[in-house]
DNA sequence: AATGAATGAGATTTCATTCAT
DNA sequence: CATGAATGAAATCTCATTCAT
């Protein structure tokens, strides 16, 4: 009894792995179609050749083809969030440093989930809100807490933190969507962390001469 | 004689109006429907309805829907390199504020048509490279010039010139595209003057005490 | 009385003659474009252009496009088979000669009425029986007279007079439609003159040595 | 494992030949539509129609409504050249009489086929000369070296070998076309034989008594 | 579970015809 | 009468989804 629950479950188990095996595999295969040609112009023909299997088995998987795309967006992860979250403890510049560094690294590993991800949050008020807005106002207020908190600690002018969180992410977002857009080249480790460096210098003491 | 002649010119006159004034209301209407569905989304049949008219009449004035895209594109014109340029010429801060502050006007006052174009542009490289970026640029090496002449000047840090200009444009988006996309609410002209005072003071000093 | 009459039937003559000029010009115009884009492919915009008046005009002299099409059909003069009752009565070779030739001349002057009716006349029965085959089945019954005579006068063989008038018109179509269609070079009239004499030439007494 | 690889190319052999045997349908019914209506007049609707099965099933086998008409002309055998071919090493009259009649068993045997063939190359330049041109003038050139050799054996007349092709052909088109055309009730095997023999007595011989 | 052929609703586009000016 | 903008039916083609094998 014990072998046949320990047969079935292991059994289930390679099952379960199988199917998030294939699952992983349509998705990626789908982020990249998507990437390429966008949401609405890719066929299931094309996301079922991507990924090498016939387009009836895409429906083995998935429901339809939005629901990949929100499978696609659902994986993507939220190590931007995680970037700030980490950064909070950080001394003043070193930290901001980090943010914007690690921010810069996930656009680039990610960069066709991330593509299609800005591109149908554009379009689509579900995935807008589901998915992107939710990250971006966690990331804003993380924003605004660290801000405030050295605002507290004299570290910071008195400035008005809503505003200076919406410009930091503004500054974030000059850098980022270029290369999810393919204009900008993908940067180099260095270059970002060097672009990282350029970015908080004038975010924190502005570009006057005092 | 002189009257015939006249009268045929302003019978030509009168038709080159007609044709402009339904041209133009064709367009306001593809402008809505395409900022409310993208332009993929968006049918010619939802087109004609919006326009009021049947689905054949826009094909008297326009060879396809694509063309309909591309004529918001080249409609939409460029307040916003006009108001840059204009700055050029001002002291410091306020030339900054007024910048930020036409930017801000533009995208308020012709929200559909640029939120389709950015739209767009995201997906078509055609759209991208032709009508957005050809400004965007256009706006950066202004910005470029502007920033380099104060440095000059010795009122701005020796900073490098390119990232503060990205950066600012940065922050630009940072306000601009939230409204665009419906997400902020469109702000009072007197919010958008504290708005734009509020971001060139962190632009200008950064949020760092000193 | 007599006057008004007399003004009345010329305006009336004017107008009918104005009606009729018009109505030549829209049908010309109209066999240029059938012959050059087919009449399936031609469009009410492309005769209206061709005749250089509005696409409604064309509506106030005929009653739809295919009315446009019978009444270049009925237009076509039947030369050919003019030039088959004239050689009725010749002498038997130059008759021939004669007839082949007229038919060749006609097929140049008219060249595209003449393509247009064959090519309609294919797809069209109304076309085919109304225009055409009225005209092949008299040229075939004359030219059936000419050989039945002929064999009766002992100047041809007792050959079946059904079959060979069907082979003349073989040989005159090998002749006339590649013109038609644009293959042959229209031949100068020199050239024709000398087709025409080959060609009787093998009609009559056959390509076999005796 | 014989019998897998055997099972594997017997699945892949039966899909080929149910994809082939897909295509042939849709071709015959899509000739016969032609047929009836012309191509320009046939609708895809149509098609799907006679051929029995739904709209987009057709465009699952052919890229076009286009690739339809392209795919029957391509089928289209030839085996007119084939008979001319044959008749060259064959006996004066008998070769010809043979070759005349294989021609009419063709056009009897792929009528709607051919129907449809000769209705689009008079309208289409393509198919003209991709697919009739092509063979017309292959058969031309075999007939033109028929008539030459036979005049060098001092059985033709020393005549124009160009002219006296042409002319052949001419004959055969007269009693082709109106069987294609639907005007001649299609001939039957005898009677396809008389008229074969009729004509070659015409060509060979002439009409005119010696 | 995988396949891919079949489906048919729906999209864009064309064009003969009408009709107000 | 001439005009040409407006119309809308109809044509071709696409593609997400289903389902028999």
């Amino acid at each position: 009894m014990i072998q046949s629950l320990t047969g079935q479950s292991s059994v289930d188990g390679r099952r379960q792995r199988r199917i998030a095996r294939r699952q992983g595999e349509i998705l990626s295969a789908a982020a990249r179609v998507f990437a390429a040609k966008s949401y609405a112009a890719a066929t299931t023909k094309d996301i079922a050749a991507e990924a090498d299997v016939a387009e009836g088995t895409l429906y083995n998987y998935f429901a339809s083809k939005r629901e990949i795309l929100l499978a696609i967006a659902a994986r993507t992860q939220a190590p931007m969030e995680a970037a700030v979250a980490e950064a909070m403890g950080m001394e003043t510049r070193a930290a901001m440093v980090y943010m914007f560094e690690k921010a810069l690294d996930f656009s680039v590993a990610s960069l066709p989930f991330a593509r299609t991800l800005v591109s149908e949050a554009w379009l689509d008020d579900d995935i807008l809100h589901e998915f992107l807005l939710e990250r971006l106002t966690r990331m804003h207020s993380l924003l605004v807490d660290f801000i405030r908190k050295r605002i507290d600690a004299g570290a910071f002018r008195p400035i008005n933190p809503q505003v200076a969180a919406q410009v930091a992410m503004g500054i974030l977002g000059a850098l980022v969507l270029p290369v999810l857009r393919g204009l900008a080249p993908i940067p180099s480790h260095e270059e970002r962390k060097a672009l990282a460096e350029g970015i908080v210098d004038v975010f924190l003491d502005g570009i006057r001469t005092r």
